[in-house]
DNA sequence: TCCGGATTCATACGGCTGTTTCACTTATAC
DNA sequence: GTATAAGTGAAACAGCCGTATGAATCCGGA
């Protein structure tokens, strides 16, 4: 009934190795066909595993996507976290520089997506799929992240209304998902001639891009 | 065999009247539950056409889709050049701001979805979506466009390099994108403390916060 | 050794999918 | 007025979907 009491281990050949390669297939073909483009049929046959493995061990679909996201943006959100934890602390109660947050906010994504994480590509989908599904989970994978970010913002930049920074978070938000999940979306659009560079200086292109729009001062409004 | 060549009107009750009915009804069930989610059947039942029409008209449901998109992005991003033609033409050769020229990218779509258009959200999902025969249609969507305006930005700020332009545009639409197609994502992140202004004010300050980002000084990479 | 829960397996269920067929009606052109 | 083509209609096609079932298998603990 519960396998997590296991006294013993390499007894059993793969217990929760399973549940694993579920996950691992999973996360590959949610991000590479949606969630409704990929089967169970498709998932349980790359993860080598049986169709009714899969309701098995998460109940359903959708339980399975929400797994999917969960496993790999928990570690994500606290790397993010961890960061700005350390920011916090070297300054010490001074002002931290707008580029050094959002710097914490992106670059724990640019290091999973270089780690060959598939489910960046997913965590960007998460934004624009119309799946309830999908859209319930998002303030349990991003709440605390975007809370602690936004203080963490005001703090830096006490001259900004709040909801001026807020509305200012979410272009950075979109900006940095777009980034992820479709990088090469300005080449398929200028029929190759323009291309993002590596990695690395994308990263840093895009900290500068969205800390000087944080930063900007307010023009008249028309 | 040609429809088009019809030398009277309104004789026939609805000659592409059904084709229009079939475009408004999937424009609307794409954008809502996209286009694994949205069904043949549900879309010519909200259409009140039979469900071969679709067929008969479009052939497939993927032409369908490339219908739906063109028929809303030709007079959108027509709008778009309409303005950057009148931009340029009024500077007759001075340099025009970046704010004026993100402003005429973006506030065609926001035209859109204030008048209640479907198919801006729709839009967004064409960034996120990864099915081939969205992606296969973003260059003709946007190619035009987007080589307009990076040449437009190119000669407003003639000390920039290109790539880093390119680079630079790229996380304008994603701000622009994202905005459009989940105006409520800080809202429902954030648990609804945080809530994104009305659209008139909303579009500036993306105006605002993308033309600070363009114009943004290069700081020393990592 | 044998029990009993945990896991895997093959299989089947009802239902929905995009597409096709062909008979039918409608409206135009001669 | 009649031939002709455009368009509509109801029904069916094969195929895949997520899920459920019950038997077979595995394996640790007594």
């Amino acid at each position: 009934m519960n396998p997590e009491i296991a006294t013993q281990e390499a007894v059993n050949p793969d217990p929760r190795d399973t549940k694993d390669r579920i996950l691992d297939a999973a996360e590959v073909l949610f991000a590479q066909y949606g969630f409704d483009g990929a089967s169970l049929r498709a998932i349980t046959q790359l993860a080598s595993v049986n169709l009714a493995a899969v309701n098995y061990h998460f109940q359903t679909k959708e339980a399975l996507l929400k797994a999917v996201y969960l496993r790999r943006l928990r570690p994500l959100n606290a790397d993010r976290l961890a960061r700005l934890d350390q920011l916090e602390s070297q300054a010490q109660g001074h002002p931290i520089p707008p580029a050094a947050i959002v710097r914490a906010l992106i670059a724990p994504a640019f290091a999973a997506l270089e780690a060959g994480n598939p489910a960046i590509a997913l965590m960007g989908r998460a934004f624009a799929d119309p799946s309830d599904s999908l859209r319930a989970i998002l303030p349990e994978i991003l709440g605390e992240v975007a809370a602690r970010f936004l203080a963490a913002l005001r703090q830096s930049l006490p001259h900004m209304p709040p909801d001026l920074l807020a509305c200012r978070m979410h272009f950075v938000i979109g900006s940095m998902a777009i980034t992820l999940m479709a990088p090469n979306l300005l080449e398929s659009v200028s029929h190759g001639r323009a291309r993002l560079p590596e990695h690395p200086i994308l990263l840093e292109e895009l900290v500068q891009f969205t800390a000087a729009g944080l930063a900007a001062e307010r023009g008249a409004h028309a």
